[in-house]
DNA sequence: TGTCCACAGGAAATACGGGGGT
DNA sequence: ACCCCCGTATTTCCTGTGGACA
């Protein structure tokens, strides 16, 4: 082909995608890539639209009393993850500060993040770094040396000191030294007026806690109901604006995202990644965001749970996972039976540098990928030839494909 | 009707691994 | 550094099962 040939084709493309761009700017489109003003500033157009109006007016409501140099007692707030939580406290807890610095009520909030599992120990470490009251350890120092500097940085203290400790669940062992610490110890031992709130997406969470520590702590609740179709719209529309070339979103786009995300999670996180992929594929197509592409995208999204499932699952469900698909497509047979991907797994194991595990595992293995509807098992009798299980995948092939590639490549074989 | 296949799946035993205490 | 403890993963052992077949 000619130098300039390929070289207006080129040229061409570019100037394709140029006139057909859609996403204006992608960093709107996720949120890790926002930095904290512009995060503030969604938000904020997000609670003008009037989202998430009641939870607001209940946290207004549980912490006015500190205007009036009252002490509320603690809260509670519990919610599916999505549901804007963190977000919202976070940003009510920002105005509730500058509220108070104007009338000269002493108040200082900390947020003590739990998002990733952890001991007491993290927990109370990460505590005393919010605090400016040590450095992280790893080890090496004891829960006791932890808390007197807690308690140390605190002394002279005697404002209000609200303590966000969110998704609280995650705390893993020994949390009743934690919470005990934070709802016994620390307020007697410090002067100032301590607002604890704490986050959490499991309902039945206070039951598994000790119950001095349960009958001691005076909770006030709120709960965080999941976006309903109307709220999931509104959020929609900001993110459109302020990310996409509005006259690319086709009619009812928008409705269609919202519907999609509201009828099976009502999680806001997730329904902006729809609309993301959607943006994407759009452009790759160098059309105008459709129904159809909504549709694509969602399956798309869907497809790529199940290969990220599979990529960071064990390996010896990886390798029973691969054994169940080569049984079913390699043969060109509908149904598999236990004994039979067994032996398929044994050999994959091998290739794979992976001791097999037994009948028994290996038979709770298909299960657990039954529950993740990788693959659908049911057993049978076959009278005098025994019981069996009937394993298929009822997945797109194009999709079995991609994760048995994928299971290639991380099992190295 | 009894037998027996080829596995399911429960219970208990055991191995493993990571973290805490000393 | 060492040991112990505890929660989880896996194994071992075992009983149960539906129906074809004789």
């Amino acid at each position: 082909m000619e130098p300039t040939t390929v070289r207006n084709k080129i040229m061409g493309q570019i100037q394709h995608m140029l006139d057909h761009a859609i996403i204006r700017n992608r960093r709107f489109l996720d949120d890790e890539q926002l930095i904290k003003a512009e995060q503030l500033a969604v938000l904020e157009e997000i609670f003008n639209a009037n989202v998430r109006d009641v939870e607001i007016r209940e946290l207004s409501s549980h912490f006015a009393p500190v205007l009036r140099h009252d002490h509320p007692v603690h809260l509670a707030i519990w919610g599916k993850t999505g549901t804007g939580k963190t977000l919202t406290v976070s940003y009510f807890l920002n105005l509730l500060a500058q509220m108070c610095a104007e009338k000269n009520v002493a108040l200082r909030y900390k947020h003590l993040d739990l998002s990733t599992p952890m001991p007491c120990f993290r927990a109370l470490n990460d505590l005393a770094c919010l605090l400016n009251a040590s450095k992280r350890y790893k080890k090496g120092i004891s829960l006791e040396e932890l808390m007197l500097r807690i308690e140390s940085a605190l002394a002279h203290y005697t404002g209000y000191l609200v303590l966000f400790v969110d998704e609280v669940d995650n705390l893993r062992r020994d949390k009743d030294t934690f919470m005990t610490f934070l709802v016994r110890r620390l307020p007697q031992r410090i002067p100032a007026k301590l607002i604890l709130v704490f986050v959490s997406n499991r309902l039945d969470w206070p039951d598994n806690l000790d119950p001095r520590v349960r009958s001691f702590l005076k909770l006030n609740e709120v709960v965080f109901k999941p976006y309903d179709a109307v709220d999931l719209q509104r959020i929609l529309n900001i993110r459109v604006e302020k990310a996409l070339h509005q006259e690319a979103v086709e009619a009812g786009v928008i409705e269609k995202v919202a519907a999609l995300a509201s009828r099976d999670h009502g999680d806001a996180r997730q329904a902006v990644a729809l609309l993301a992929k959607s943006a994407y594929l759009a452009e790759k197509a160098g059309s105008r965001i459709s129904l159809e592409i909504v549709d694509h995208a969602c399956s798309e999204i869907e497809q790529d749970k199940y290969v990220t499932m599979i990529r960071t699952a064990p390996r010896q469900l990886q390798a029973a996972m691969a054994a169940v698909i080569q049984c079913v497509s390699n043969r060109s047979r509908e149904k598999g039976e236990t004994g039979e991907v067994y032996h398929l797994y044994s050999t994959c194991c091998h290739q794979a540098g992976l001791r097999p595990l037994t009948r028994r595992a290996f038979g709770d293995m298909l299960n657990e990928l039954d529950m993740y509807s990788l693959l659908q098992s049911h057993v049978v009798s076959r009278g005098r030839y025994g019981r069996t299980r009937e394993i298929s995948v009822d997945l797109p092939d194009e999709l079995t494909g991609r994760i048995y590639e994928e299971i290639k490549r991380s099992l190295e074989m």
